[in-house]
DNA sequence: AATGAATGAGAGTTCATTCAT
DNA sequence: TATGAATGAACTCTCATTCAT
């Protein structure tokens, strides 16, 4: 009874979220309205706000929806035993497949995410930071094994291959015909070898 | 009427400009309005219209001035006569000084065309095409000359280089204290090297 | 349907009648919403409609609960054998006794029944009209007893003393720490004798 | 120049409170609608917004115009030579011609101020307060005076008072053929003797 | 060259009301 | 008897745009 009651709030409220991720991807908050969002979901308008206090809680649920998994996923890659090599390359193909997915949320994350009042903005920072310091971890690991140079600077590495994923998620996202597994093959080998030619 | 040939009025349009550049880049295009630019220029929401038709056409003049200068400076860089390295840090050093010299401009051209209409986009899209067909002539030249390796994708390594960029300039424009100079170096090192240790 | 003549059911339209009453008289009849009504009562929304059509019927009966008592009241003091005064008195206690008993639905008749439209106004008209009439008759019986001074105006004085009973009432209402004693002796002091010193 | 461009922003901005007012009073404030105040106004809804921030800041501005000549008006009654009977009468004319001549705003004043937020509240409650300290005030001077028995309650006087000219003030309001002298003469010989037969 | 005033379209949001269950 | 879900109309407010001056 009401189980199943809850049950098909949560259902539409999942589909309501999906559906602002896409139309937020697509036209960034500003530019969407609301009419676009219920259409896209198949209700009217007013009806958005049995699933929504406002606007703006649909961009904070879309934004955590894009982000969650995504931070997970990188939590259990960090906590495993793997080489340096493997978990880079684990982490650039999580990031990347993420926006081949479904993860329109993502790049709403990335691009809409400062339209949010800052109280909003708190709980996704520490999502956003917990993954970069993660990452961070990773690449300290990599210096302490050996498996990568001294003079490496793990926040900019950090920083670089989130920088990089999601500049080639926008391209993914934006064109279908784009080889993921392309993709991932250039992004690790650059990231590990860089351009220069050694031999 | 000659007014539109003024000198006058042509220098009130450039600070209209960079108006809209500033506004824009804080704020997007969709959640700026015309009042929030015409009182950074010191003027009245109404007489912006004397010197823009649209919002629109504010928003195709910020990117072409966005990227002009940056796709001329490139023109230079492609076509000296220096090896691969040094066009590489080139590239790098004025696509990231772009944004420290508070190119605002330069991230509306980046974030906020694809809110323009098709037939505005055009103009736009060559000038960015150009930019990376030089980039990428750079990297052919440098694979005929050997100094970068032949398994090297052309396309993905431009692509690769202006995505890097312009995810570091998000962050140079958002943080003052980064020093530019620090992170030129060390995009630099990770495009020429990659992070593995080769000893 | 036997629905409608149950004694649950009727207890359950009773509650909701108080309920509204509450709601209205804090907010106003326009300023309130059937979501706050439903609360107060502990039922949902949606739910009130088993015990009311609309909103409006729902302030129609407010009303009617509101004067309906308070103008029995008054048919029983007008029929009584007491004196002048003792009726005066007594009115004035059972007006303002009725609002410190919180009987907000009185309030509401006061303040809100003109947004009901016309028909629905005639039915209370009646009972208003029935009071003030009532009132009037005292004073016309006091003006024959000699009670009263001739050239009281029996229309004015019935309005007056409904006018500062109601002001009064709404001081109370606002304000719990008032005595209801004093209140009353002020006022029938002022409508007995007026302020003057006549030593 | 710009003073006559001030000017008419001034006397637009009047009569707009004076829409406000009548829309206000006949309707209630959240029984109106900005459409009826605009429509009043002989303007489009959306043009109001030049004049006020918001349906509130209308609100306030109405309930500061219903109120302010006539706070005026008491303290230079208060402030006079005369007579404790001539400040009464005076207070008493002034209050209900006040409703007559063309204070919807002071019914508004009375009815709707509660629905303003307490911040904007502040400035309204000092001056409706001044208002009956000076009334108290002349009440206070009038038992100095032996005018008016010792046994009044100068606060209660004052409410009094000031509650029977607002249901008066409601009448008068309502029907128009009301004659306004015939209840200022009522009200007054009520306060001053009562109903009482004295001879 | 600039402005004050106005407009109208469209946005987000609220809410009385309905109805299948 | 009561509810969850949905709706559509109405409302407040914003804003790009126009135009007489």
């Amino acid at each position: 009874m009401t189980s199943s009651g809850t049950r098909k709030y949560e259902q539409q409220r999942q589909s309501a979220i999906r559906s602002a991720a896409a139309v937020f991807a697509e036209k960034g908050f500003h530019g969407s309205c609301t009419k676009d969002i219920a259409e896209h979901m198949g209700i009217k308008q007013g009806s958005l706000y049995y699933y929504f206090k406002s606007k703006e809680e649909a961009l904070d649920e879309v934004c955590l929806y894009g982000i969650q998994d995504y931070v997970q996923h990188m939590e259990k890659i960090a906590d495993g035993d793997q080489t340096f090599e493997a978990k880079l390359i684990a982490t650039v193909t999580s990031h990347l497949s993420s926006y081949r997915e479904k993860n329109e949320a993502l790049k709403v994350y990335n691009d809409e995410r400062l339209y949010l009042p800052s109280e909003r903005r708190r709980r996704l920072k520490k999502l956003g930071s917990d993954y970069r310091q993660r990452l961070e971890g990773i690449f300290e690991n990599g210096k302490e094994s050996g498996a990568i140079k001294q003079s490496v600077d793990c926040h900019f590495a950090a920083q670089a291959v989130i920088g990089m994923c999601n500049a080639w998620g926008d391209l993914i996202v934006r064109d279908p015909d784009l080889d993921l597994f392309e993709v991932i093959q250039n992004c690790t080998d650059l990231l590990f070898n860089g351009f220069t030619n050694k031999s």
